[in-house]
DNA sequence: ATAATGACTCGTATAGCGTACGAGTCAATC
DNA sequence: GATTGACTCGTACGCTATACGAGTCATTAT
Protein backbone atom coordinates (compact mmCIF):
# COMPACT_ATOMS: atom_id res chain seq x y z
CA UNK A 1 0.00 0.00 0.00
CA UNK A 2 0.85 3.54 -0.26
CA UNK A 3 2.46 5.72 2.41
CA UNK A 4 0.70 9.08 2.24
CA UNK A 5 1.96 11.34 4.93
CA UNK A 6 -0.52 13.89 6.64
CA UNK A 7 1.92 16.33 7.11
CA UNK A 8 2.61 19.80 4.99
CA UNK A 9 4.68 17.90 2.33
CA UNK A 10 7.20 16.10 1.39
CA UNK A 11 6.43 13.34 -0.15
CA UNK A 12 9.29 12.90 -3.77
CA UNK A 13 11.71 15.64 -2.63
CA UNK A 14 14.00 12.27 -1.26
CA UNK A 15 13.97 10.87 -4.09
CA UNK A 16 17.39 12.85 -4.20
CA UNK A 17 20.02 12.53 -6.89
CA UNK A 18 18.90 11.03 -9.70
CA UNK A 19 15.50 12.73 -11.02
CA UNK A 20 13.13 10.64 -13.31
CA UNK A 21 13.35 11.00 -16.67
CA UNK A 22 12.98 14.72 -18.15
CA UNK A 23 9.65 12.80 -20.12
CA UNK A 24 10.87 14.51 -23.77
CA UNK A 25 7.63 15.43 -24.83
CA UNK A 26 3.76 15.57 -22.91
CA UNK A 27 3.34 17.10 -19.69
CA UNK A 28 6.71 17.44 -17.55
CA UNK A 29 5.25 15.32 -14.19
CA UNK A 30 3.21 15.82 -11.69
CA UNK A 31 4.62 17.55 -8.20
CA UNK A 32 3.74 19.65 -5.20
CA UNK A 33 5.45 22.41 -6.84
CA UNK A 34 3.46 22.60 -9.94
CA UNK A 35 0.28 21.96 -8.58
CA UNK A 36 0.49 24.87 -6.19
CA UNK A 37 1.91 26.90 -8.85
CA UNK A 38 -1.09 25.72 -11.05
CA UNK A 39 -3.47 27.02 -8.66
CA UNK A 40 -2.21 30.06 -8.00
CA UNK A 41 -2.76 30.92 -11.90
CA UNK A 42 -6.22 29.20 -11.60
CA UNK A 43 -7.26 31.35 -8.59
CA UNK A 44 -5.68 34.71 -10.48
CA UNK A 45 -7.63 33.74 -13.25
CA UNK A 46 -10.74 32.53 -11.95
CA UNK A 47 -10.81 33.49 -8.42
CA UNK A 48 -11.94 31.33 -5.11
CA UNK A 49 -14.59 29.58 -6.52
CA UNK A 50 -13.15 29.07 -9.98
CA UNK A 51 -10.73 26.65 -8.55
CA UNK A 52 -11.82 23.04 -8.57
CA UNK A 53 -9.87 20.30 -8.29
CA UNK A 54 -10.75 18.82 -11.76
CA UNK A 55 -10.06 22.30 -13.88
CA UNK A 56 -6.92 21.91 -11.65
CA UNK A 57 -6.44 18.24 -12.68
CA UNK A 58 -6.83 19.14 -15.85
CA UNK A 59 -4.79 22.30 -16.41
CA UNK A 60 -2.28 20.10 -15.26
CA UNK A 61 -2.96 17.17 -17.87
CA UNK A 62 -3.38 14.75 -14.75
CA UNK A 63 -6.42 13.39 -13.22
CA UNK A 64 -8.52 14.36 -10.22
CA UNK A 65 -7.08 11.76 -8.33
CA UNK A 66 -3.61 11.99 -8.84
CA UNK A 67 -3.67 15.20 -7.17
CA UNK A 68 -4.53 13.56 -3.81
CA UNK A 69 -1.63 11.68 -3.54
CA UNK A 70 0.63 15.09 -3.43
CA UNK A 71 -2.12 17.19 -1.29
CA UNK A 72 -4.53 16.52 1.14
CA UNK A 73 -7.57 18.12 0.27
CA UNK A 74 -9.11 20.88 -1.33
CA UNK A 75 -8.44 23.17 1.53
CA UNK A 76 -4.51 22.08 2.05
CA UNK A 77 -4.30 23.63 -1.81
CA UNK A 78 -5.75 27.06 -0.42
CA UNK A 79 -3.36 26.84 2.23
CA UNK A 80 -0.22 26.38 0.42
CA UNK A 81 -0.87 28.67 -2.36
CA UNK A 82 -2.03 31.91 0.14
CA UNK A 83 1.48 30.87 1.52
CA UNK A 84 3.45 30.49 -1.63
CA UNK A 85 2.13 33.92 -2.38
CA UNK A 86 2.86 36.16 1.12
CA UNK A 87 6.58 35.79 0.53
CA UNK A 88 8.08 38.74 2.02
CA UNK A 89 12.32 39.57 0.56
CA UNK A 90 11.54 42.63 1.87
CA UNK A 91 14.43 45.56 2.07
CA UNK A 92 17.41 43.69 4.62
CA UNK A 93 20.56 45.35 3.38
CA UNK A 94 19.06 49.04 2.87
CA UNK A 95 17.11 48.23 6.63
CA UNK A 96 18.13 49.78 9.64
CA UNK A 97 19.50 52.90 8.19
CA UNK A 98 15.91 53.59 6.97
CA UNK A 99 13.84 56.11 9.65
CA UNK A 100 11.45 52.92 11.46
CA UNK A 101 8.43 55.00 10.25
CA UNK A 102 9.21 54.31 6.73
CA UNK A 103 10.87 50.83 7.33
CA UNK A 104 6.81 49.71 8.64
CA UNK A 105 4.81 51.45 6.15
CA UNK A 106 7.00 50.36 3.09
CA UNK A 107 6.41 46.79 4.83
CA UNK A 108 2.48 47.17 5.00
CA UNK A 109 2.18 48.59 1.54
CA UNK A 110 3.87 45.99 0.17
CA UNK A 111 1.55 43.36 2.24
CA UNK A 112 -1.24 45.26 0.87
CA UNK A 113 0.17 44.95 -2.50
CA UNK A 114 1.13 41.57 -2.92
CA UNK A 115 -2.76 40.74 -1.47
CA UNK A 116 -4.55 43.22 -3.99
CA UNK A 117 -1.82 41.36 -6.52
CA UNK A 118 -3.41 38.33 -5.76
CA UNK A 119 -7.20 39.20 -4.31
CA UNK A 120 -8.38 35.94 -3.76
CA UNK A 121 -5.34 35.66 -1.31
CA UNK A 122 -7.59 38.54 1.07
CA UNK A 123 -10.36 36.38 2.11
CA UNK A 124 -8.25 33.42 2.83
CA UNK A 125 -6.23 34.66 5.04
CA UNK A 126 -8.51 36.01 6.99
CA UNK A 127 -10.29 32.24 7.72
CA UNK A 128 -6.60 30.27 8.16
CA UNK A 129 -3.61 29.74 10.10
CA UNK A 130 -0.73 31.87 9.95
CA UNK A 131 1.55 30.45 7.78
CA UNK A 132 5.44 31.16 8.21
CA UNK A 133 5.59 33.83 5.76
CA UNK A 134 2.80 35.68 7.90
CA UNK A 135 4.77 35.13 11.09
CA UNK A 136 7.91 36.57 9.72
CA UNK A 137 6.01 39.86 8.65
CA UNK A 138 4.54 39.94 12.11
CA UNK A 139 8.11 39.42 14.04
CA UNK A 140 9.56 41.86 11.52
CA UNK A 141 6.63 44.40 12.41
CA UNK A 142 7.28 43.93 16.21
CA UNK A 143 11.04 44.17 16.20
CA UNK A 144 10.90 47.18 14.30
CA UNK A 145 7.75 49.35 16.64
CA UNK A 146 9.87 47.78 19.53
CA UNK A 147 13.04 49.56 18.01
CA UNK A 148 10.57 52.88 17.39
CA UNK A 149 9.94 53.11 21.41
CA UNK A 150 6.78 51.33 21.49
CA UNK A 151 7.02 49.63 25.39
CA UNK A 152 6.26 46.00 25.58
CA UNK A 153 3.01 46.59 27.03
CA UNK A 154 1.74 48.10 24.29
CA UNK A 155 3.37 45.98 21.90
CA UNK A 156 0.19 43.79 21.08
CA UNK A 157 -1.63 46.51 20.87
CA UNK A 158 0.52 47.98 18.19
CA UNK A 159 0.55 44.93 16.16
CA UNK A 160 -2.78 44.13 16.05
CA UNK A 161 -3.71 47.15 15.56
CA UNK A 162 -1.78 47.69 12.21
CA UNK A 163 -2.66 43.83 11.21
CA UNK A 164 -6.26 45.18 11.61
CA UNK A 165 -5.78 47.98 9.71
CA UNK A 166 -3.97 46.32 7.09
CA UNK A 167 -6.24 43.68 7.04
CA UNK A 168 -9.74 46.04 6.91
CA UNK A 169 -8.73 48.45 4.36
CA UNK A 170 -7.73 45.33 1.77
CA UNK A 171 -10.60 43.41 2.06
CA UNK A 172 -12.80 46.44 1.79
CA UNK A 173 -10.75 47.67 -1.23
CA UNK A 174 -11.20 44.00 -3.03
CA UNK A 175 -14.54 43.59 -2.82
CA UNK A 176 -15.46 47.32 -3.38
CA UNK A 177 -13.70 46.56 -6.48
CA UNK A 178 -15.88 43.57 -7.68
CA UNK A 179 -19.15 45.76 -7.03
CA UNK A 180 -17.87 48.60 -8.03
CA UNK A 181 -21.16 49.48 -10.59
CA UNK A 182 -23.06 49.51 -8.15
CA UNK A 183 -21.26 50.97 -5.37
CA UNK A 184 -21.16 54.07 -7.96
CA UNK A 185 -24.60 53.80 -8.58
CA UNK A 186 -25.64 54.00 -4.87
CA UNK A 187 -23.96 56.63 -3.88
CA UNK A 188 -25.20 59.82 -5.65
CA UNK A 189 -28.82 58.83 -4.99
CA UNK A 190 -30.84 62.06 -4.32
CA UNK A 191 -33.51 62.82 -1.45
CA UNK A 192 -32.03 59.04 0.32
CA UNK A 193 -31.14 60.63 4.22
CA UNK A 194 -27.72 60.09 4.02
CA UNK A 195 -26.69 64.03 3.76
CA UNK A 196 -23.34 63.53 4.93
CA UNK A 197 -22.07 60.54 2.98
CA UNK A 198 -23.10 62.45 -0.08
CA UNK A 199 -21.33 65.61 1.34
CA UNK A 200 -18.01 64.12 1.33
CA UNK A 201 -18.74 61.39 -1.52
CA UNK A 202 -17.76 58.80 0.42
CA UNK A 203 -18.49 56.14 -1.95
CA UNK A 204 -17.26 57.84 -4.94
CA UNK A 205 -13.66 58.44 -3.67
CA UNK A 206 -11.22 55.88 -4.96
CA UNK A 207 -8.35 57.40 -3.91
CA UNK A 208 -7.36 53.96 -2.62
CA UNK A 209 -4.03 54.30 -1.83
CA UNK A 210 -3.90 57.55 -0.53
CA UNK A 211 -7.05 57.04 2.27
CA UNK A 212 -4.91 53.77 3.37
CA UNK A 213 -1.53 56.05 3.63
CA UNK A 214 -3.39 59.08 5.51
CA UNK A 215 -4.80 56.36 7.80
CA UNK A 216 -2.23 54.38 8.68
CA UNK A 217 0.08 57.03 9.38
CA UNK A 218 -2.91 58.28 11.67
CA UNK A 219 -2.91 54.84 13.17
CA UNK A 220 1.19 54.98 13.66
CA UNK A 221 0.68 58.55 15.21
CA UNK A 222 -1.87 57.55 17.90
CA UNK A 223 0.42 54.19 18.26
CA UNK A 224 4.04 55.44 18.61
CA UNK A 225 5.23 57.58 20.88
CA UNK A 226 5.32 61.03 20.54
CA UNK A 227 8.99 61.83 20.12
CA UNK A 228 10.77 60.76 16.93
CA UNK A 229 8.59 63.03 14.84
CA UNK A 230 10.73 65.48 13.98
CA UNK A 231 11.58 64.78 10.11
CA UNK A 232 9.20 63.27 7.89
CA UNK B 1 -48.10 31.38 -15.74
CA UNK B 2 -46.55 32.51 -12.51
CA UNK B 3 -45.13 36.15 -11.82
CA UNK B 4 -42.35 35.64 -9.73
CA UNK B 5 -40.43 39.30 -10.13
CA UNK B 6 -36.68 39.94 -10.10
CA UNK B 7 -36.55 42.89 -7.55
CA UNK B 8 -35.59 42.67 -4.28
CA UNK B 9 -39.24 41.28 -2.27
CA UNK B 10 -42.76 41.73 -2.34
CA UNK B 11 -44.27 39.19 -3.93
CA UNK B 12 -47.10 38.29 -1.53
CA UNK B 13 -46.58 41.42 0.51
CA UNK B 14 -49.48 43.07 -1.75
CA UNK B 15 -52.47 40.36 -0.07
CA UNK B 16 -53.31 43.27 1.89
CA UNK B 17 -56.72 42.78 4.03
CA UNK B 18 -57.33 39.18 4.28
CA UNK B 19 -54.53 36.83 5.65
CA UNK B 20 -54.90 33.29 4.57
CA UNK B 21 -56.58 31.00 7.39
CA UNK B 22 -54.15 30.53 10.36
CA UNK B 23 -53.21 26.52 9.73
CA UNK B 24 -54.59 25.20 13.14
CA UNK B 25 -51.79 22.60 13.05
CA UNK B 26 -48.10 21.93 11.17
CA UNK B 27 -46.44 24.65 9.79
CA UNK B 28 -47.35 28.34 9.59
CA UNK B 29 -46.98 28.85 6.03
CA UNK B 30 -44.09 30.20 3.93
CA UNK B 31 -43.32 33.82 3.84
CA UNK B 32 -40.23 35.88 2.91
CA UNK B 33 -39.70 36.69 7.12
CA UNK B 34 -39.74 33.21 7.94
CA UNK B 35 -37.13 32.26 5.96
CA UNK B 36 -35.02 34.92 6.36
CA UNK B 37 -35.51 34.00 9.87
CA UNK B 38 -34.82 30.74 9.59
CA UNK B 39 -31.75 31.38 7.46
CA UNK B 40 -30.60 33.26 10.13
CA UNK B 41 -31.09 30.44 12.79
CA UNK B 42 -29.71 27.87 10.62
CA UNK B 43 -26.05 30.62 10.00
CA UNK B 44 -26.12 30.59 13.49
CA UNK B 45 -26.08 27.32 14.04
CA UNK B 46 -24.48 25.71 11.57
CA UNK B 47 -21.93 28.93 10.08
CA UNK B 48 -21.85 29.46 5.85
CA UNK B 49 -21.67 26.21 4.57
CA UNK B 50 -24.02 24.48 7.23
CA UNK B 51 -26.66 27.11 5.08
CA UNK B 52 -28.00 25.12 2.19
CA UNK B 53 -31.22 25.14 0.49
CA UNK B 54 -32.42 21.97 1.15
CA UNK B 55 -31.56 22.55 4.89
CA UNK B 56 -33.19 25.78 5.45
CA UNK B 57 -36.88 23.87 3.59
CA UNK B 58 -36.37 20.97 5.95
CA UNK B 59 -36.67 23.39 8.77
CA UNK B 60 -39.21 25.25 7.31
CA UNK B 61 -41.43 21.86 6.83
CA UNK B 62 -41.37 23.02 2.98
CA UNK B 63 -40.02 21.65 0.03
CA UNK B 64 -37.09 22.99 -1.43
CA UNK B 65 -38.74 24.81 -4.83
CA UNK B 66 -40.70 26.37 -2.76
CA UNK B 67 -38.08 28.74 -1.34
CA UNK B 68 -37.50 29.83 -4.85
CA UNK B 69 -40.83 31.18 -4.96
CA UNK B 70 -39.86 33.77 -2.21
CA UNK B 71 -36.35 33.95 -3.20
CA UNK B 72 -34.21 34.69 -6.14
CA UNK B 73 -31.67 32.58 -5.04
CA UNK B 74 -28.74 31.58 -2.79
CA UNK B 75 -27.02 34.45 -2.59
CA UNK B 76 -30.06 36.74 -2.21
CA UNK B 77 -30.84 34.84 1.17
CA UNK B 78 -27.20 35.67 2.30
CA UNK B 79 -28.16 39.53 1.35
CA UNK B 80 -31.49 39.83 3.39
CA UNK B 81 -29.65 37.69 6.60
CA UNK B 82 -26.70 39.47 6.51
CA UNK B 83 -28.75 42.94 6.11
CA UNK B 84 -31.41 41.34 9.29
CA UNK B 85 -28.95 41.45 11.30
CA UNK B 86 -26.86 44.58 11.29
CA UNK B 87 -29.77 47.30 12.39
CA UNK B 88 -28.85 49.54 14.81
CA UNK B 89 -31.26 51.41 17.43
CA UNK B 90 -28.93 53.08 18.66
CA UNK B 91 -28.96 55.50 22.04
CA UNK B 92 -30.44 57.92 20.19
CA UNK B 93 -32.15 59.81 23.36
CA UNK B 94 -29.23 60.38 25.18
CA UNK B 95 -27.33 61.29 21.87
CA UNK B 96 -26.24 64.51 21.71
CA UNK B 97 -25.82 65.02 25.63
CA UNK B 98 -22.84 62.45 25.29
CA UNK B 99 -19.06 63.11 24.43
CA UNK B 100 -18.25 62.31 20.46
CA UNK B 101 -15.67 60.05 21.23
CA UNK B 102 -17.49 57.88 23.59
CA UNK B 103 -20.33 57.96 21.41
CA UNK B 104 -18.16 56.96 18.78
CA UNK B 105 -16.83 54.03 20.28
CA UNK B 106 -19.95 52.98 21.68
CA UNK B 107 -21.39 52.59 18.20
CA UNK B 108 -18.27 50.90 17.00
CA UNK B 109 -18.74 48.65 19.58
CA UNK B 110 -22.19 47.90 18.94
CA UNK B 111 -21.76 46.97 15.80
CA UNK B 112 -18.53 44.68 16.56
CA UNK B 113 -20.68 42.99 19.01
CA UNK B 114 -23.60 42.59 16.04
CA UNK B 115 -21.15 40.67 13.89
CA UNK B 116 -19.71 38.39 16.70
CA UNK B 117 -23.00 37.42 17.57
CA UNK B 118 -23.28 36.32 14.02
CA UNK B 119 -20.03 35.09 13.11
CA UNK B 120 -21.10 34.33 9.47
CA UNK B 121 -22.31 38.25 9.11
CA UNK B 122 -18.33 39.55 9.31
CA UNK B 123 -17.47 37.47 5.93
CA UNK B 124 -20.41 38.53 4.07
CA UNK B 125 -20.19 41.60 5.41
CA UNK B 126 -17.06 42.25 3.44
CA UNK B 127 -18.27 40.79 0.24
CA UNK B 128 -21.73 42.31 -0.46
CA UNK B 129 -23.65 45.44 -1.09
CA UNK B 130 -24.07 47.67 1.24
CA UNK B 131 -27.79 48.05 2.94
CA UNK B 132 -29.60 50.70 4.20
CA UNK B 133 -28.83 49.90 8.12
CA UNK B 134 -25.12 50.11 6.85
CA UNK B 135 -25.11 53.01 5.22
CA UNK B 136 -27.02 54.49 8.03
CA UNK B 137 -24.38 53.76 10.73
CA UNK B 138 -21.88 54.59 8.61
CA UNK B 139 -24.15 58.41 8.07
CA UNK B 140 -23.97 58.63 12.11
CA UNK B 141 -20.27 57.75 11.75
CA UNK B 142 -19.69 60.85 9.21
CA UNK B 143 -22.35 63.15 10.80
CA UNK B 144 -20.06 62.34 14.53
CA UNK B 145 -17.16 62.80 13.16
CA UNK B 146 -17.87 66.28 11.60
CA UNK B 147 -19.54 67.54 15.13
CA UNK B 148 -16.23 66.39 16.48
CA UNK B 149 -14.04 68.90 14.47
CA UNK B 150 -12.75 67.26 11.70
CA UNK B 151 -12.51 68.97 8.20
CA UNK B 152 -14.32 67.97 5.33
CA UNK B 153 -11.24 66.96 3.42
CA UNK B 154 -10.29 64.54 6.14
CA UNK B 155 -13.79 62.78 6.58
CA UNK B 156 -13.32 60.30 4.03
CA UNK B 157 -10.09 58.88 5.42
CA UNK B 158 -11.84 59.12 8.83
CA UNK B 159 -14.77 57.20 8.03
CA UNK B 160 -13.06 54.59 5.88
CA UNK B 161 -10.23 54.51 8.42
CA UNK B 162 -12.40 53.65 11.06
CA UNK B 163 -14.23 51.05 9.09
CA UNK B 164 -10.93 48.96 8.27
CA UNK B 165 -10.63 48.41 11.50
CA UNK B 166 -13.69 47.36 12.71
CA UNK B 167 -13.48 44.99 9.49
CA UNK B 168 -10.22 43.44 10.17
CA UNK B 169 -10.66 43.18 14.28
CA UNK B 170 -14.00 41.61 13.52
CA UNK B 171 -12.53 39.20 11.07
CA UNK B 172 -9.30 38.22 12.90
CA UNK B 173 -11.69 37.68 16.20
CA UNK B 174 -13.86 35.58 14.19
CA UNK B 175 -11.51 33.88 12.26
CA UNK B 176 -8.87 32.90 15.58
CA UNK B 177 -12.04 32.07 17.15
CA UNK B 178 -12.37 29.24 15.06
CA UNK B 179 -8.73 28.05 14.93
CA UNK B 180 -8.03 28.42 18.32
CA UNK B 181 -6.81 25.37 19.05
CA UNK B 182 -4.21 25.90 16.09
CA UNK B 183 -3.08 29.26 17.27
CA UNK B 184 -2.29 28.59 20.97
CA UNK B 185 -0.56 25.37 19.73
CA UNK B 186 1.50 27.66 17.20
CA UNK B 187 2.30 30.19 19.48
CA UNK B 188 5.20 28.67 22.30
CA UNK B 189 7.14 26.83 20.21
CA UNK B 190 10.74 27.42 20.89
CA UNK B 191 13.77 27.63 19.19
CA UNK B 192 11.77 29.29 16.31
CA UNK B 193 12.97 32.58 14.98
CA UNK B 194 10.37 34.68 15.87
CA UNK B 195 11.63 36.43 19.56
CA UNK B 196 9.30 39.51 19.52
CA UNK B 197 6.62 37.51 18.98
CA UNK B 198 7.12 35.10 21.41
CA UNK B 199 8.25 37.83 24.24
CA UNK B 200 4.96 39.54 24.09
CA UNK B 201 2.87 35.99 23.56
CA UNK B 202 1.12 38.07 20.97
CA UNK B 203 -0.69 34.79 19.37
CA UNK B 204 -2.03 33.78 23.15
CA UNK B 205 -3.30 37.50 24.10
CA UNK B 206 -6.84 37.18 23.72
CA UNK B 207 -8.37 40.10 25.47
CA UNK B 208 -10.06 40.42 22.51
CA UNK B 209 -12.12 43.71 23.58
CA UNK B 210 -9.03 45.58 25.42
CA UNK B 211 -6.58 45.51 22.58
CA UNK B 212 -10.03 46.50 20.21
CA UNK B 213 -10.59 49.07 22.51
CA UNK B 214 -6.57 50.81 22.56
CA UNK B 215 -6.28 50.49 19.33
CA UNK B 216 -9.40 52.42 18.71
CA UNK B 217 -8.46 55.29 20.85
CA UNK B 218 -4.95 55.56 19.06
CA UNK B 219 -6.91 55.09 15.84
CA UNK B 220 -8.95 58.14 17.02
CA UNK B 221 -6.20 60.35 18.67
CA UNK B 222 -4.50 60.11 15.01
CA UNK B 223 -7.71 60.72 13.28
CA UNK B 224 -9.13 63.62 15.19
CA UNK B 225 -7.88 67.31 15.94
CA UNK B 226 -5.53 67.21 19.34
CA UNK B 227 -8.15 69.76 20.57
CA UNK B 228 -11.00 68.47 22.65
CA UNK B 229 -8.90 65.40 24.79
CA UNK B 230 -8.52 66.94 27.96
CA UNK B 231 -10.84 64.46 30.25
CA UNK B 232 -10.79 60.76 29.71
C1' DA C 1 16.35 -13.80 -12.36
C1' DT C 2 12.58 -13.23 -9.49
C1' DA C 3 10.05 -11.13 -6.10
C1' DA C 4 8.68 -7.41 -3.46
C1' DT C 5 8.20 -2.68 -2.29
C1' DG C 6 6.84 1.87 -2.58
C1' DA C 7 5.74 5.99 -5.44
C1' DC C 8 2.46 7.44 -8.20
C1' DT C 9 -1.76 7.63 -11.49
C1' DC C 10 -6.49 7.37 -12.34
C1' DG C 11 -11.46 5.19 -13.36
C1' DT C 12 -15.40 4.51 -10.95
C1' DA C 13 -18.74 5.47 -7.53
C1' DT C 14 -21.14 8.00 -3.76
C1' DA C 15 -23.28 11.60 -1.59
C1' DG C 16 -24.23 16.19 -1.70
C1' DC C 17 -25.03 20.74 -3.90
C1' DG C 18 -27.99 24.82 -6.55
C1' DT C 19 -31.60 25.31 -9.40
C1' DA C 20 -34.37 24.84 -14.15
C1' DC C 21 -38.54 22.92 -15.53
C1' DG C 22 -43.09 21.76 -15.44
C1' DA C 23 -47.00 19.81 -13.26
C1' DG C 24 -50.01 20.29 -9.48
C1' DT C 25 -53.28 22.74 -5.76
C1' DC C 26 -56.33 26.21 -4.35
C1' DA C 27 -58.72 30.71 -3.62
C1' DA C 28 -60.37 34.78 -5.80
C1' DT C 29 -62.36 36.83 -9.74
C1' DC C 30 -64.90 37.35 -14.14
C1' DG D 1 -68.28 27.43 -14.82
C1' DA D 2 -64.04 29.08 -16.53
C1' DT D 3 -59.98 31.55 -15.89
C1' DT D 4 -56.26 33.52 -13.56
C1' DG D 5 -52.52 34.07 -10.57
C1' DA D 6 -50.20 32.80 -6.19
C1' DC D 7 -47.93 29.28 -4.44
C1' DT D 8 -45.91 24.36 -3.69
C1' DC D 9 -42.98 20.72 -4.89
C1' DG D 10 -41.09 16.14 -7.38
C1' DT D 11 -37.87 15.17 -10.67
C1' DA D 12 -33.81 15.83 -13.15
C1' DC D 13 -29.34 17.90 -14.65
C1' DG D 14 -24.85 19.11 -14.16
C1' DC D 15 -21.71 20.25 -10.96
C1' DT D 16 -18.84 19.44 -6.66
C1' DA D 17 -15.19 16.83 -3.27
C1' DT D 18 -13.27 12.68 -2.43
C1' DA D 19 -13.18 7.36 -0.77
C1' DC D 20 -11.78 3.15 -2.69
C1' DG D 21 -9.21 0.05 -5.12
C1' DA D 22 -6.94 -1.42 -9.19
C1' DG D 23 -3.20 -0.51 -12.20
C1' DT D 24 1.82 1.12 -13.79
C1' DC D 25 6.58 1.35 -13.24
C1' DA D 26 11.36 1.90 -11.38
C1' DT D 27 14.17 0.54 -7.66
C1' DT D 28 15.79 -2.71 -4.40
C1' DA D 29 16.29 -7.36 -1.98
C1' DT D 30 16.98 -11.97 -2.28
Amino acid sequence: MAAKRSGAQGKRSQRMGVEPPPQPNSEPALSLDRIVLTAVELLDAQGVDGLTMRRLADRLGSGVMSLYWHVDNKESVFDLALDSVLGYRGSPQIVGAQDWRTEIIDMLEDWRASMLRHPWSVSLLSSRALGPNILSRLELLGKTLSRAGVADADLNVAIWSLWNYLMGATITRTSFDLSGGDRAASQPRAGEPYPTIERSRLLCDDDWIGIFRKGLDALLVGLAPSQNRSLK
